[in-house]
DNA sequence: TATGAATGAGTTTTCATTCAT
DNA sequence: AATGAATGAAAACTCATTCAT
């Protein structure tokens, strides 16, 4: 099949499309998180974004700076996701079954343990600390909600740390998949429900 | 330049040593836990088993045969493990303690969802639907001691298969390390504790 | 144009050919010498020996190993010819003229400083601490040559290392060729006369 | 033509500041000299002047026109260089002597030879052309100083060519610097008094 | 049973060059 | 006069796999 025949030089400019450097981290963003670091070519970013490889290198210097910019902006939308949702005036568990619900709707698995995994095994030093400091942001913002409840009396006393990462884990529930496709409940709304009221029976306050 | 001086033709058996096949399986398992499927070469299972790539083909046709055995190897053994310390005659809290401090002080992080993904990217159909029925049985044994608890009253009714699962997700918690790489907990033990409190908090008959 | 096909696998053996290794770094070495280290990519290599690149891999794994294995190859064989021309049973002025002639008959430019040039911005420190050990024993072997000839009295009293590199940069003159080609002198002889009647002069012992 | 009208007081431009197409040619000399033609990217000489490569582009068509340009001037360099001190009153010994210790005290080791060997594999027929002409020129220089003095006795007569390139070849000998980085002789005023004392026992008219 | 030698198809990365603005 | 964005071709290197011995 004959790809549109691109020309030599800069293009002439599209105001409406998005900036290339957005497209291609939107882009590898999808294929890691599809396929994980070592699965995704450089070219197969560079197919999917219909530009060359040069191009992607022309604005993230090595396939590590990709995935690192891509993990980071990751968490930072899904950290202004979860604080968007923590903001809303229903209750908490309510809340909390809203973000689990949202996340098992978005149509991938977002695995934060392997993420942190490949990233560990593939970036350098300092991009992996770029990384880990992302992640802790992202936790950190869960923790936060989990004390405040905490100090509002409406789950009981503990390590808000713990928590956010029982909830983290407990979440990654919904995405279970068996050999037959199958997952463990019929709808989205169904798991979160499953999962937010095993969640709340070790929680709750119930002093 | 010399390499190793390894003689030609069939070597004499020597007794103690594993026989070739379980010596491969058993590097390939252990790499592939540590760095996972695409960050393992053929290369590096046969430097680790001191023979040559050719060799490791002479027993598996394929590095995807051979991550298919690894992994359904190593859920087998998982599962006599879990079997033998479910058979245990203490409290089934205790038994559930014993089993997340047990794996927690295992060098390495066994996350069967990430095997799972790697092999749904890198297997065949054949070769997944194997390890598939593999996680199946393995998830199975916990499940059914769930529903022998429940069945006894020890813990409260519901859906043993989603208790399986939320045990393992839980189990995960422990595994977590941050940018500095530090745990949750100082000890696994005491992980353990704090995570099985947890779980047992959602799970009891509290009636 | 069709190579020929060559198949996978192992190669009938065949008992007159040169073995592989030795094809490889007799053919890397004449291309060095010729284009230099950046203009020689491991594909022409590859094809000057007709085989694929993966298999100068197979024997050298890195082009900087090939490199000094090819330096230090040609400096050695070098050092072997001036040894060889340097124990015949003439004059000293004899000898030295013989050696100036057949390096200049040699087909190409042995331009010492340009290849420890290219291999100190090319090669890493270790590879570079070998081929300068390298290089090293080739000048000593002359510089023993004056020395002993000092300890006769053929030749004057002085540096003899000094006397090893001017000799080796009066043989460059030879290799000069102006702009369309023209050596500065009729015949390789006659140059080797010239040089070291020069040479000569510097050197001989006039007491 | 229209002449630059000089305006009156301090001009907007900085009068310092360089003219780009000299501040690229130079810093790709300095660039080229230390690391050879296919050491240096475009993108670096860009980076050295602290413009984009596309500007280097809008002064000089292609790498090779860069290169070129930049051996020429060199060349003209070095020439006008050699002028400036044989014009000088002193003896024709102490010039030569003086000539190399001032080209030894550069920074950069400036081998002819290696400079017309990348010209010769990277340059079109046209660039190697104009390069060699440049390069004879300098030699042209040389020559004709060495034949002024063989006119007037002060030095034998020969080849006024060949001491050209004898005198360039001894000269490099003071740039050699072994595997620990240590040269032939202790100070470069020392070097060129040796170097030279050894030509002139060849060239010295000692009738 | 095990190996040494080889390949083909890919991977990441570099770089000279082009062109609209 | 200068730039930012892009390309195509090639470079170094990797790796699963094959096969004669």
């Amino acid at each position: 099949m004959k790809q549109s025949p691109r020309v030599l030089g800069r293009p002439r400019h599209d105001d409406k499309a998005k900036p290339t450097k957005e497209l291609v981290l939107d882009t590898a963003t999808r294929l890691f998180i599809k396929d994980g670091y070592k699965n995704v070519s450089m070219d197969d970013v560079a197919k999917g974004c219909n530009v060359t490889k040069a191009t992607i290198y022309y604005y993230y210097p090595t396939k590590g700076e990709l995935y690192t910019s891509a993990l980071i902006e990751m968490m930072k939308r899904i950290r202004l996701h979860i604080i968007g949702i923590l903001e809303q005036p229903t209750s908490f568990k309510e809340r909390l079954e809203q973000l689990v619900e949202i996340h098992l709707s978005a149509t991938m698995d977002i695995d934060m343990k392997n993420f942190m995994r490949e990233a560990s095994i593939n970036l350098s030093d300092s991009q992996l600390k770029e990384v880990h400091a992302s992640e802790n942001e992202m936790y950190r913002t869960i923790e936060q909600a989990m004390q405040t409840e905490m100090d509002k009396g409406t789950i009981r006393t503990g390590n808000a740390q713990f928590f956010a990462h029982t909830f983290m884990a407990l979440m990654s529930v919904g995405y279970f998949k068996d050999g037959e496709g199958n997952r463990l409940f019929q709808t989205e709304a169904n798991a979160a429900k499953e999962i937010i009221d095993f969640f709340w029976l070790s929680v709750k306050n119930f002093s």
